[in-house]
DNA sequence: GTGACGGTCATCCAAAAGGTTGATGCGCGG
DNA sequence: CCGCGCATCAACCTTTTGGATGACCGTCAC
């Protein structure tokens, strides 16, 4: 199974490398160290999965860059490979095309699994995930729509609400609506309240 | 020279120990995937250098563990390696007595030269984090008081100046005097953008 | 002792944020 | 088809926050 590598730290570029050397069924074809050079070398390489960082500090993020690969012609299966098991993050990356999630603290077994189960066309996710979504589904009165979540993520950056309204090309008005509705789900009544209240549940990072 | 190596994660463990392996100078003689361990593991190998990741999810983290380590009799250098090149964790991290702070991002040569030079008795730092402590000997004018810390954690905690100046018995204005303070320092105009460069700073916690 | 700094407080004003109500359009499931 | 949630916007008002000054007191260093 031919295996891309994308990850901008060289460490966890070896590390993998040397992971999927073990078993026989894994070759890893190439590395990339950014979201614009993953979508290079998916086009040149065909890879049959990506295994996409969702961190890179410079150049395209990996959530861009699985959009990116998703949407090309016969795409390669893209797994997600993260330190943080966040709400948004698992949803955004989902959303984006992602066909498993996988935490760097997993064991090889489950990375090994994983990549199986990616390119067998199933859905995979490490334990901690799974139940983080399932925590997810069966409480949804908390849960905050992609537009709150990224209005939230704004205020949280320190932006001010008419930087928020410039930003996403809509009024102060609709900001101060969802940040109205934000507050009301999540029982706040302030933006610092609701930040720290949304980081607390990793609804957001800060 | 022999190398341990502590990290939580399976995948940097083993990028390590790859890097490593490719120059004969090193040899790998253990690894630890918690501070506790560690601590033992030094105790019983013996070894030269101890590759330290700081961020560990259970158990004791990366700045006790290394204190631990120097503490010990004849100990062996520690150099840091972590994704993050925050002034509060290389200060942190240089204080409990580590030899080197290498970031994640780092070539393997940087890597490479950072043990020999932490082996040999200098400090090792990564060029980013260098020119770091130089902005910071030349820009002390960052350090925020105790109280201006004290009154920046429970705007972070979601309270508001009136509830501040109740929980600490001083008056609102003071607060707002302390909160005016903190965002000159800190190059803001509001709570929510001074809690998120707090945070990153890693002044405060959230 | 004088000056710098930290902590305390006050006043006044402007700007931002929060609360309420109401309205439109869109898509989706019963 | 109708309701519901989501996203959008507006107008109004109150509260909170931020900005600019100025002032007093204690401590610590020079």
């Amino acid at each position: 199974m031919k295996v891309l590598i994308v990850d901008d730290h060289p460490v966890v570029r070896a590390g993998l490398r040397a992971l999927l050397s073990v078993p026989d069924e894994f070759e890893v074809v190439g590395e990339a160290c950014d979201g614009a050079e993953a979508v290079q070398l998916v086009a040149a390489l065909r890879p049959c999965v990506v295994l996409m960082d969702l961190q890179m500090g410079d150049g395209v993020d990996g959530v861009t860059a699985t959009r990116q690969i998703t949407a090309l012609p016969a795409p390669p299966k893209v797994v997600v490979l993260t330190t943080y098991d966040s709400d948004a993050d698992i949803l955004r990356a989902v959303e984006a095309g992602a066909a498993g999630y996988l935490l760097k603290e997993s064991p090889p077994e489950e990375l090994f699994a994983a990549l199986r189960t990616a390119a067998a066309g199933e859905m995979a996710l490490s334990p901690p995930v799974a139940s983080r979504m399932m925590r997810r589904v069966r409480a949804p009165q908390l849960a905050l729509s992609q537009r709150e979540i990224e209005i939230l993520e704004l205020i949280a950056a320190g932006r001010s609400n008419r930087e928020v309204s410039r930003q996403l090309f809509i009024s102060e008005a609709t900001v101060k609506t969802h940040l109205a509705h934000v507050y009301d789900k999540l029982g706040v009544d302030s933006r610092t309240a609701a930040v720290k209240a949304a980081v607390d549940r990793r609804l957001i990072r800060l």
